[in-house]
RNA sequence: GCCGUCGUAGCUUAGCCGGUGGAGCGGUUGACUGUUAAUCAACAGGUCACAGGUUCGAAUCCUGUCGACGGCGCCA
Protein backbone atom coordinates (compact mmCIF):
# COMPACT_ATOMS: atom_id res chain seq x y z
CA UNK A 1 0.00 0.00 0.00
CA UNK A 2 1.71 3.63 -1.24
CA UNK A 3 0.23 6.58 -0.69
CA UNK A 4 -0.01 9.36 -2.83
CA UNK A 5 2.33 12.60 -2.00
CA UNK A 6 -0.49 15.20 -2.38
CA UNK A 7 -2.20 12.85 0.52
CA UNK A 8 0.47 13.87 2.70
CA UNK A 9 -0.47 17.28 2.97
CA UNK A 10 -3.72 16.60 2.96
CA UNK A 11 -4.50 16.28 7.23
CA UNK A 12 -2.73 16.19 10.16
CA UNK A 13 -1.13 12.65 9.39
CA UNK A 14 2.34 13.53 11.59
CA UNK A 15 4.00 10.99 13.18
CA UNK A 16 2.30 8.17 10.72
CA UNK A 17 4.25 5.96 9.22
CA UNK A 18 4.00 5.36 5.39
CA UNK A 19 5.55 4.17 1.99
CA UNK A 20 5.65 6.36 -1.02
CA UNK A 21 7.24 5.62 -4.30
CA UNK A 22 7.77 7.52 -7.60
CA UNK A 23 10.99 9.31 -8.90
CA UNK A 24 14.26 11.32 -7.62
CA UNK A 25 13.31 15.08 -8.33
CA UNK A 26 16.41 16.31 -6.51
CA UNK A 27 19.06 15.27 -4.45
CA UNK A 28 21.87 16.52 -2.32
CA UNK A 29 23.70 14.48 0.47
CA UNK A 30 25.74 16.51 3.32
CA UNK A 31 28.12 13.46 5.13
CA UNK A 32 25.60 11.24 7.47
CA UNK A 33 22.49 12.78 5.67
CA UNK A 34 20.78 13.04 2.48
CA UNK A 35 18.23 15.09 1.71
CA UNK A 36 15.80 13.66 -1.53
CA UNK A 37 12.89 15.35 -3.11
CA UNK A 38 10.49 12.59 -4.68
CA UNK A 39 8.31 13.36 -7.06
CA UNK A 40 5.03 11.23 -8.26
CA UNK A 41 1.90 12.34 -10.33
CA UNK A 42 0.62 14.20 -7.35
CA UNK A 43 3.26 16.39 -5.94
CA UNK A 44 6.39 16.35 -4.34
CA UNK A 45 7.77 15.79 -0.84
CA UNK A 46 11.14 16.15 0.96
CA UNK A 47 12.79 12.69 2.12
CA UNK A 48 15.62 12.84 4.54
CA UNK A 49 17.69 9.66 4.46
CA UNK A 50 19.94 9.76 7.79
CA UNK A 51 22.76 6.71 8.54
CA UNK A 52 22.00 5.06 11.08
CA UNK A 53 18.19 5.25 10.89
CA UNK A 54 18.40 2.90 7.55
CA UNK A 55 20.50 -0.57 6.90
CA UNK A 56 24.18 0.81 5.75
CA UNK A 57 23.63 -0.43 2.05
CA UNK A 58 20.13 1.36 1.50
CA UNK A 59 21.88 5.05 2.94
CA UNK A 60 24.49 4.32 0.43
CA UNK A 61 21.61 3.72 -2.22
CA UNK A 62 19.68 6.97 -1.31
CA UNK A 63 23.14 9.10 -1.68
CA UNK A 64 24.47 7.64 -5.14
CA UNK A 65 20.73 7.66 -6.56
CA UNK A 66 20.80 10.13 -9.61
CA UNK A 67 18.00 12.14 -10.57
CA UNK A 68 15.22 10.16 -11.89
CA UNK A 69 15.86 6.96 -10.55
CA UNK A 70 12.53 5.39 -9.40
CA UNK A 71 12.37 4.49 -5.37
CA UNK A 72 10.31 3.18 -2.93
CA UNK A 73 10.32 4.40 0.26
CA UNK A 74 9.15 4.12 4.20
CA UNK A 75 9.01 6.34 6.58
CA UNK A 76 7.74 8.59 9.10
CA UNK A 77 6.24 11.82 8.24
CA UNK A 78 7.49 14.62 10.32
CA UNK A 79 6.72 18.43 10.89
CA UNK A 80 9.65 20.32 10.08
CA UNK A 81 9.59 24.16 9.04
CA UNK A 82 13.40 23.23 7.16
CA UNK A 83 11.13 21.19 4.65
CA UNK A 84 9.74 22.48 1.73
CA UNK A 85 5.83 22.81 2.40
CA UNK A 86 6.39 22.06 5.59
CA UNK A 87 6.90 18.51 5.91
CA UNK A 88 9.22 15.87 4.91
CA UNK A 89 9.61 11.81 5.01
CA UNK A 90 12.32 10.76 7.70
CA UNK A 91 13.15 7.24 5.72
CA UNK A 92 13.69 3.90 8.04
CA UNK A 93 13.62 2.18 4.27
CA UNK A 94 14.63 3.10 0.59
CA UNK A 95 14.98 0.86 -1.69
CA UNK A 96 15.99 1.70 -5.33
CA UNK A 97 13.63 0.02 -8.25
CA UNK A 98 15.95 1.43 -11.11
CA UNK A 99 19.27 3.56 -10.67
CA UNK A 100 18.86 6.02 -13.42
CA UNK A 101 21.75 7.19 -15.91
CA UNK A 102 22.49 10.99 -15.55
CA UNK A 103 19.53 12.61 -17.17
CA UNK A 104 20.01 14.98 -20.05
CA UNK A 105 18.01 17.59 -18.59
CA UNK A 106 20.01 19.78 -15.89
CA UNK A 107 19.37 22.84 -15.51
CA UNK A 108 20.48 24.08 -18.85
CA UNK A 109 18.03 23.86 -20.93
CA UNK A 110 17.64 25.11 -24.64
CA UNK A 111 14.03 24.60 -27.18
CA UNK A 112 16.26 22.00 -29.21
CA UNK A 113 16.94 20.12 -26.25
CA UNK A 114 13.33 20.48 -24.89
CA UNK A 115 12.18 18.69 -27.84
CA UNK A 116 14.99 15.89 -28.55
CA UNK A 117 14.12 14.75 -25.56
CA UNK A 118 10.72 15.31 -25.73
CA UNK A 119 9.68 11.98 -23.90
CA UNK A 120 11.54 12.99 -20.88
CA UNK A 121 10.44 16.65 -20.35
CA UNK A 122 7.15 15.40 -20.32
CA UNK A 123 7.88 14.85 -17.18
CA UNK A 124 8.69 18.26 -15.68
CA UNK A 125 7.06 20.34 -13.40
CA UNK A 126 5.36 22.37 -16.37
CA UNK A 127 4.72 19.20 -18.60
CA UNK A 128 3.06 17.90 -16.06
CA UNK A 129 0.83 20.44 -15.01
CA UNK A 130 -0.06 21.06 -18.60
CA UNK A 131 -0.97 17.90 -19.34
CA UNK A 132 -3.51 17.80 -16.28
CA UNK A 133 -5.11 21.17 -17.58
CA UNK A 134 -5.49 19.54 -20.67
CA UNK A 135 -7.04 16.70 -19.42
CA UNK A 136 -9.67 18.97 -17.87
CA UNK A 137 -10.49 20.39 -21.36
CA UNK A 138 -11.25 17.02 -22.53
CA UNK A 139 -13.36 16.07 -19.83
CA UNK A 140 -15.01 19.19 -20.26
CA UNK A 141 -16.01 18.83 -23.29
CA UNK A 142 -17.17 15.31 -23.02
CA UNK A 143 -19.19 16.76 -20.18
CA UNK A 144 -20.41 20.25 -21.54
CA UNK A 145 -21.94 18.04 -24.71
CA UNK A 146 -23.09 14.53 -22.88
CA UNK A 147 -25.20 17.03 -20.75
CA UNK A 148 -26.56 18.79 -23.09
CA UNK A 149 -28.03 15.51 -24.92
CA UNK A 150 -25.50 15.42 -27.63
CA UNK A 151 -24.33 11.73 -29.09
CA UNK A 152 -20.37 11.17 -29.77
CA UNK A 153 -20.01 10.42 -33.08
CA UNK A 154 -16.48 9.08 -34.64
CA UNK A 155 -15.55 9.40 -38.34
CA UNK A 156 -12.99 8.04 -40.03
CA UNK A 157 -9.33 9.56 -39.65
CA UNK A 158 -8.51 7.85 -43.26
CA UNK A 159 -10.69 9.73 -46.03
CA UNK A 160 -10.83 9.73 -49.86
CA UNK A 161 -11.89 12.96 -50.24
CA UNK A 162 -11.39 17.13 -49.33
CA UNK A 163 -12.66 18.71 -45.76
CA UNK A 164 -11.24 21.92 -45.94
CA UNK A 165 -11.20 23.66 -49.28
CA UNK A 166 -7.61 24.55 -50.06
CA UNK A 167 -5.70 23.37 -47.07
CA UNK A 168 -3.29 20.72 -48.15
CA UNK A 169 -3.91 17.00 -46.80
CA UNK A 170 -1.44 14.62 -45.29
CA UNK A 171 -1.70 11.90 -48.77
CA UNK A 172 -1.03 8.29 -47.50
CA UNK A 173 -0.62 5.05 -49.47
CA UNK A 174 -3.68 3.07 -49.41
CA UNK A 175 -3.28 -0.43 -51.31
CA UNK A 176 -2.75 0.62 -54.54
CA UNK A 177 -4.64 4.07 -54.32
CA UNK A 178 -4.36 7.68 -52.49
CA UNK A 179 -6.17 8.04 -49.23
CA UNK A 180 -5.66 11.14 -47.20
CA UNK A 181 -5.47 11.57 -43.40
CA UNK A 182 -9.23 13.61 -42.19
CA UNK A 183 -8.74 17.71 -41.99
CA UNK A 184 -12.30 17.45 -40.28
CA UNK A 185 -14.86 15.60 -39.07
CA UNK A 186 -17.64 17.81 -40.06
CA UNK A 187 -18.94 16.03 -43.42
CA UNK A 188 -19.33 12.71 -42.16
CA UNK A 189 -20.91 14.60 -38.90
CA UNK A 190 -22.91 16.44 -41.62
CA UNK A 191 -24.44 12.48 -42.07
CA UNK A 192 -24.60 11.23 -39.11
CA UNK A 193 -27.31 14.19 -37.80
CA UNK A 194 -30.11 12.70 -39.89
CA UNK A 195 -29.52 10.10 -37.23
CA UNK A 196 -28.36 11.20 -34.34
CA UNK A 197 -29.49 15.30 -34.41
CA UNK A 198 -26.92 16.56 -31.91
CA UNK A 199 -23.44 15.16 -32.13
CA UNK A 200 -20.08 16.02 -31.21
CA UNK A 201 -16.80 14.27 -30.86
CA UNK A 202 -12.77 14.74 -30.36
CA UNK A 203 -10.32 13.64 -32.72
CA UNK A 204 -7.42 14.77 -34.09
CA UNK A 205 -7.21 16.75 -37.82
CA UNK A 206 -4.26 16.54 -39.70
CA UNK A 207 -2.67 19.63 -42.09
CA UNK A 208 -0.14 19.63 -43.91
CA UNK A 209 0.33 23.31 -44.15
CA UNK A 210 4.56 24.59 -43.99
CA UNK A 211 2.89 26.78 -41.44
CA UNK A 212 6.36 27.84 -38.88
CA UNK A 213 3.73 29.86 -36.03
CA UNK A 214 3.05 29.66 -32.76
CA UNK A 215 -0.46 28.69 -33.19
CA UNK A 216 0.20 25.60 -35.89
CA UNK A 217 0.56 21.99 -35.14
CA UNK A 218 0.18 19.45 -38.10
CA UNK A 219 -1.56 17.21 -35.66
CA UNK A 220 -4.28 18.92 -33.90
CA UNK A 221 -6.84 18.01 -31.40
CA UNK A 222 -10.00 19.18 -32.83
CA UNK A 223 -13.41 19.55 -30.77
CA UNK A 224 -16.39 19.10 -33.09
CA UNK A 225 -20.14 19.39 -32.95
CA UNK A 226 -22.72 19.49 -35.53
CA UNK A 227 -26.62 20.04 -34.89
CA UNK A 228 -29.62 19.43 -37.07
CA UNK A 229 -32.47 22.25 -37.29
CA UNK A 230 -29.83 24.68 -36.44
CA UNK A 231 -29.09 28.09 -37.54
CA UNK A 232 -26.13 30.51 -36.99
CA UNK A 233 -27.31 31.78 -33.53
CA UNK A 234 -27.66 28.09 -32.09
CA UNK A 235 -24.47 27.54 -32.91
CA UNK A 236 -22.24 30.63 -31.41
CA UNK A 237 -24.90 30.72 -28.06
CA UNK A 238 -22.96 26.69 -27.70
CA UNK A 239 -20.01 27.95 -28.66
CA UNK A 240 -19.60 30.45 -25.75
CA UNK A 241 -21.43 28.18 -23.30
CA UNK A 242 -18.42 25.56 -24.48
CA UNK A 243 -15.76 27.95 -23.77
CA UNK A 244 -17.34 29.45 -20.67
CA UNK A 245 -18.05 25.95 -19.27
CA UNK A 246 -14.09 25.25 -20.28
CA UNK A 247 -12.92 27.89 -18.02
CA UNK A 248 -15.16 27.73 -14.75
CA UNK A 249 -13.65 23.46 -15.11
CA UNK A 250 -10.47 24.35 -15.26
CA UNK A 251 -10.40 26.70 -12.70
CA UNK A 252 -12.46 24.85 -10.27
CA UNK A 253 -10.33 22.03 -10.61
CA UNK A 254 -6.58 22.97 -11.74
CA UNK A 255 -6.00 26.16 -9.58
CA UNK A 256 -2.20 24.68 -8.35
CA UNK A 257 -1.67 24.26 -11.82
CA UNK A 258 -2.76 27.50 -13.20
CA UNK A 259 -0.61 29.45 -10.64
CA UNK A 260 2.69 27.24 -12.28
CA UNK A 261 1.75 29.58 -15.31
CA UNK A 262 1.20 32.80 -13.72
CA UNK A 263 -2.82 32.31 -14.19
CA UNK A 264 -5.56 32.70 -12.12
CA UNK A 265 -8.80 31.01 -11.60
CA UNK A 266 -10.53 34.44 -11.09
CA UNK A 267 -9.85 35.49 -15.03
CA UNK A 268 -11.19 32.33 -16.04
CA UNK A 269 -14.44 32.71 -14.00
CA UNK A 270 -14.89 36.26 -15.68
CA UNK A 271 -15.32 34.34 -19.27
CA UNK A 272 -19.21 34.10 -19.20
CA UNK A 273 -21.49 34.39 -21.84
CA UNK A 274 -22.43 36.24 -23.71
CA UNK A 275 -19.85 36.84 -25.64
CA UNK A 276 -19.32 40.42 -27.97
CA UNK A 277 -20.25 39.90 -31.60
CA UNK A 278 -18.88 41.73 -34.56
CA UNK A 279 -19.34 41.57 -38.34
CA UNK A 280 -16.54 41.33 -40.56
CA UNK A 281 -17.60 44.75 -42.05
CA UNK A 282 -17.62 46.24 -38.81
CA UNK A 283 -13.88 44.55 -37.55
CA UNK A 284 -12.80 46.42 -40.22
CA UNK A 285 -14.12 49.45 -39.54
CA UNK A 286 -12.64 49.19 -36.13
CA UNK A 287 -9.59 48.12 -37.33
CA UNK A 288 -9.28 51.29 -39.46
CA UNK A 289 -9.99 53.51 -36.58
CA UNK A 290 -6.77 52.33 -34.61
CA UNK A 291 -5.13 52.61 -38.10
CA UNK A 292 -4.71 49.12 -39.87
CA UNK A 293 -6.47 49.42 -43.26
CA UNK A 294 -7.18 45.91 -44.37
CA UNK A 295 -8.96 45.74 -47.65
CA UNK A 296 -12.17 44.32 -47.70
CA UNK A 297 -12.48 40.38 -48.94
CA UNK A 298 -8.74 39.79 -47.32
CA UNK A 299 -9.28 37.39 -44.69
CA UNK A 300 -8.07 38.63 -40.99
CA UNK A 301 -4.66 38.00 -40.27
CA UNK A 302 -2.81 37.74 -37.25
CA UNK A 303 -1.74 40.98 -36.13
CA UNK A 304 -5.16 42.09 -37.06
CA UNK A 305 -7.06 39.01 -35.11
CA UNK A 306 -4.35 40.10 -32.48
CA UNK A 307 -5.67 43.69 -32.86
CA UNK A 308 -9.03 43.21 -32.39
CA UNK A 309 -8.72 40.49 -29.98
CA UNK A 310 -7.43 43.01 -27.36
CA UNK A 311 -10.51 45.60 -27.54
CA UNK A 312 -12.51 42.92 -25.43
CA UNK A 313 -11.80 41.38 -22.22
CA UNK A 314 -13.72 38.41 -23.28
CA UNK A 315 -13.58 36.69 -26.83
CA UNK A 316 -15.09 37.98 -29.64
CA UNK A 317 -16.96 36.31 -32.32
CA UNK A 318 -16.51 37.53 -35.84
CA UNK A 319 -19.08 36.70 -37.87
CA UNK A 320 -20.44 37.23 -41.69
CA UNK A 321 -16.96 36.88 -43.35
CA UNK A 322 -16.86 37.53 -47.32
CA UNK A 323 -18.54 34.43 -48.80
CA UNK A 324 -15.83 34.39 -51.55
CA UNK A 325 -12.92 33.91 -49.28
CA UNK A 326 -14.68 31.14 -47.42
CA UNK A 327 -15.06 26.99 -47.56
CA UNK A 328 -17.48 26.02 -50.27
CA UNK A 329 -20.03 24.46 -47.49
CA UNK A 330 -20.48 27.68 -45.93
CA UNK A 331 -23.90 29.76 -47.42
CA UNK A 332 -24.80 33.60 -48.29
CA UNK A 333 -26.74 35.04 -46.07
CA UNK A 334 -30.19 35.63 -47.29
CA UNK A 335 -30.18 38.81 -45.65
CA UNK A 336 -26.85 40.24 -46.07
CA UNK A 337 -26.12 38.89 -49.72
CA UNK A 338 -22.03 38.46 -50.52
CA UNK A 339 -21.49 37.30 -46.33
CA UNK A 340 -21.43 33.67 -45.32
CA UNK A 341 -23.21 32.53 -42.36
CA UNK A 342 -20.49 31.75 -40.78
CA UNK A 343 -17.87 33.28 -37.34
CA UNK A 344 -14.57 32.60 -35.84
CA UNK A 345 -14.36 33.23 -32.35
CA UNK A 346 -11.11 34.81 -31.30
CA UNK A 347 -9.24 34.43 -27.79
CA UNK A 348 -8.69 37.11 -25.53
CA UNK A 349 -5.46 39.06 -25.57
CA UNK A 350 -3.81 37.87 -28.81
CA UNK A 351 -3.98 34.23 -28.88
CA UNK A 352 -5.93 34.28 -32.23
CA UNK A 353 -8.96 32.42 -33.49
CA UNK A 354 -9.93 29.38 -31.11
CA UNK A 355 -13.17 28.14 -32.71
CA UNK A 356 -14.52 28.48 -36.98
CA UNK A 357 -17.90 27.77 -37.36
CA UNK A 358 -20.94 28.21 -39.69
CA UNK A 359 -24.38 27.22 -41.06
CA UNK A 360 -24.04 24.80 -43.82
CA UNK A 361 -25.36 25.22 -47.31
CA UNK A 362 -28.22 23.02 -48.40
CA UNK A 363 -28.26 23.55 -51.96
CA UNK A 364 -26.72 21.06 -54.36
CA UNK A 365 -26.43 23.31 -57.02
CA UNK A 366 -24.21 26.25 -54.76
CA UNK A 367 -22.38 23.58 -53.50
CA UNK A 368 -21.44 22.44 -56.46
CA UNK A 369 -20.46 25.99 -57.87
CA UNK A 370 -18.40 26.59 -55.04
CA UNK A 371 -16.58 23.45 -55.27
CA UNK A 372 -15.95 24.26 -58.72
CA UNK A 373 -14.44 27.84 -58.31
CA UNK A 374 -12.42 26.06 -55.29
CA UNK A 375 -10.76 23.71 -58.25
CA UNK A 376 -12.50 20.57 -56.53
CA UNK A 377 -14.37 17.75 -58.98
CA UNK A 378 -18.13 17.65 -57.56
CA UNK A 379 -18.04 14.18 -58.74
CA UNK A 380 -15.66 13.38 -55.61
CA UNK A 381 -18.55 14.64 -53.14
CA UNK A 382 -21.45 12.61 -54.01
CA UNK A 383 -22.41 11.09 -51.15
CA UNK A 384 -22.08 14.29 -49.54
CA UNK A 385 -24.24 15.74 -51.91
CA UNK A 386 -27.23 13.00 -51.50
CA UNK A 387 -27.41 14.58 -47.75
CA UNK A 388 -29.83 17.41 -49.65
CA UNK A 389 -31.45 14.95 -51.06
CA UNK A 390 -33.14 13.32 -48.85
CA UNK A 391 -34.67 15.06 -46.54
CA UNK A 392 -32.35 18.31 -46.24
CA UNK A 393 -32.48 20.43 -43.17
CA UNK A 394 -30.73 23.48 -42.15
CA UNK A 395 -28.51 22.72 -39.82
CA UNK A 396 -24.84 24.11 -38.25
CA UNK A 397 -21.74 23.13 -36.62
CA UNK A 398 -18.24 24.49 -35.04
CA UNK A 399 -14.72 23.28 -34.66
CA UNK A 400 -12.44 24.15 -31.73
CA UNK A 401 -8.63 23.44 -31.65
CA UNK A 402 -7.74 21.86 -28.43
CA UNK A 403 -4.54 23.04 -28.44
CA UNK A 404 -5.08 26.59 -28.93
CA UNK A 405 -7.66 26.61 -26.10
CA UNK A 406 -4.89 25.05 -23.67
CA UNK A 407 -2.55 27.42 -25.25
CA UNK A 408 -5.04 30.22 -23.99
CA UNK A 409 -6.07 29.43 -20.91
CA UNK A 410 -2.49 28.96 -20.12
CA UNK A 411 -1.03 31.69 -21.79
CA UNK A 412 1.69 29.58 -23.50
CA UNK A 413 4.22 31.31 -25.83
CA UNK A 414 3.95 28.34 -28.30
CA UNK A 415 0.74 25.79 -29.04
CA UNK A 416 3.72 23.04 -28.89
CA UNK A 417 3.53 23.22 -25.24
CA UNK A 418 -0.20 22.40 -25.04
CA UNK A 419 0.67 18.94 -26.37
CA UNK A 420 2.52 16.09 -25.11
CA UNK A 421 4.32 15.36 -28.28
CA UNK A 422 3.83 18.15 -30.89
CA UNK A 423 3.73 17.64 -34.71
CA UNK A 424 5.64 20.53 -36.05
CA UNK A 425 6.32 21.48 -39.82
CA UNK A 426 9.78 20.05 -38.65
CA UNK A 427 9.46 18.09 -35.97
CA UNK A 428 8.03 14.27 -35.98
CA UNK A 429 10.81 12.96 -33.28
CA UNK A 430 10.01 11.69 -30.99
C1' G B 1 8.39 28.45 -49.97
C1' C B 2 11.01 33.32 -48.54
C1' C B 3 13.99 36.25 -44.99
C1' G B 4 16.97 36.38 -40.58
C1' U B 5 19.93 34.22 -36.52
C1' C B 6 22.69 30.13 -34.98
C1' G B 7 25.51 24.93 -34.89
C1' U B 8 32.35 24.63 -30.01
C1' A B 9 32.62 18.65 -23.95
C1' G B 10 26.30 15.09 -22.00
C1' C B 11 24.10 20.42 -21.36
C1' U B 12 24.68 26.13 -21.41
C1' U B 13 28.41 28.81 -23.57
C1' A B 14 33.56 32.08 -24.04
C1' G B 15 37.09 32.22 -27.91
C1' C B 16 35.77 34.65 -34.26
C1' C B 17 40.89 41.08 -37.12
C1' G B 18 44.13 33.01 -38.41
C1' G B 19 49.28 30.60 -34.59
C1' U B 20 47.34 23.15 -31.07
C1' G B 21 40.34 25.39 -27.25
C1' G B 22 38.60 28.08 -21.52
C1' A B 23 34.54 28.16 -17.98
C1' G B 24 29.89 26.92 -15.42
C1' C B 25 26.41 22.92 -14.87
C1' G B 26 26.15 17.63 -15.04
C1' G B 27 29.46 12.94 -14.02
C1' U B 28 33.37 10.31 -10.97
C1' U B 29 36.37 10.33 -6.31
C1' G B 30 37.04 12.52 -1.53
C1' A B 31 35.29 15.96 2.81
C1' C B 32 30.87 17.41 5.38
C1' U B 33 24.43 14.88 9.98
C1' G B 34 19.68 20.14 7.91
C1' U B 35 20.18 20.80 2.58
C1' U B 36 16.69 24.28 -0.40
C1' A B 37 19.76 25.14 -8.00
C1' A B 38 23.93 22.98 -0.97
C1' U B 39 29.25 23.96 -0.35
C1' C B 40 34.66 22.78 -0.87
C1' A B 41 38.83 19.97 -3.40
C1' A B 42 40.64 16.87 -7.28
C1' C B 43 39.86 14.06 -11.79
C1' A B 44 37.72 12.55 -16.43
C1' G B 45 35.40 14.46 -20.71
C1' G B 46 36.37 18.07 -27.54
C1' U B 47 37.18 15.08 -35.56
C1' C B 48 35.05 23.09 -32.82
C1' A B 49 27.74 20.17 -37.53
C1' C B 50 29.48 17.95 -42.34
C1' A B 51 32.14 18.48 -47.21
C1' G B 52 35.32 21.31 -50.09
C1' G B 53 38.49 25.79 -50.73
C1' U B 54 42.20 29.92 -49.34
C1' U B 55 46.80 29.69 -46.24
C1' C B 56 53.15 27.60 -44.00
C1' G B 57 49.01 27.14 -40.50
C1' A B 58 41.57 27.42 -39.98
C1' A B 59 36.85 26.79 -34.39
C1' U B 60 38.12 31.63 -36.61
C1' C B 61 38.14 33.63 -43.67
C1' C B 62 35.23 31.79 -48.41
C1' U B 63 31.61 28.26 -50.93
C1' G B 64 28.15 24.38 -50.56
C1' U B 65 25.16 20.80 -47.75
C1' C B 66 22.50 19.38 -43.46
C1' G B 67 20.14 20.69 -38.95
C1' A B 68 17.92 24.00 -35.16
C1' C B 69 15.32 28.44 -33.74
C1' G B 70 12.52 32.94 -34.92
C1' G B 71 9.54 35.87 -38.34
C1' C B 72 6.70 36.31 -42.91
C1' G B 73 3.61 34.01 -46.49
C1' C B 74 -0.19 30.31 -46.40
C1' C B 75 -3.67 28.55 -43.02
C1' A B 76 -7.63 26.20 -38.07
Amino acid sequence: MFTAIEELFKEDRIGEIVRVRGWIYRTRSSGGIAFIVLRDSSGTVQVTVKKGNLPENQFNDARKALIESSVEIEGEIAEDKRAPGGIEIRASGFHVVSFAEPFPITENQSEELLMDYRHLWIRSREMTAMLKVRSTVFGAVDEFFRSRGYYEFQAPTLTGSNCEGGSTQFEVKYFDRKAYLTQSWQLYAEAAIFSLEKIYDIAPSFRAEPSKTSRHLTEYWHAEMEVAWAHLDDVLKEAEGLISFICKTVAEKNAPELEIFGASPEDLLKITPPFPRVKYDDALKMLKDTGMDVPYGKDLRTLEEEKLSKMFDKPVFVTHYPEEIMAFYKPTDPEDLGKSLCFDLLATNGYGEIIGGSERETSIEVLKEKLIRDGEDPANYEWYMDLRKYGSVPHSGFGMGVERVVRWILGLDHIKDAIGFPRLRNRIYP
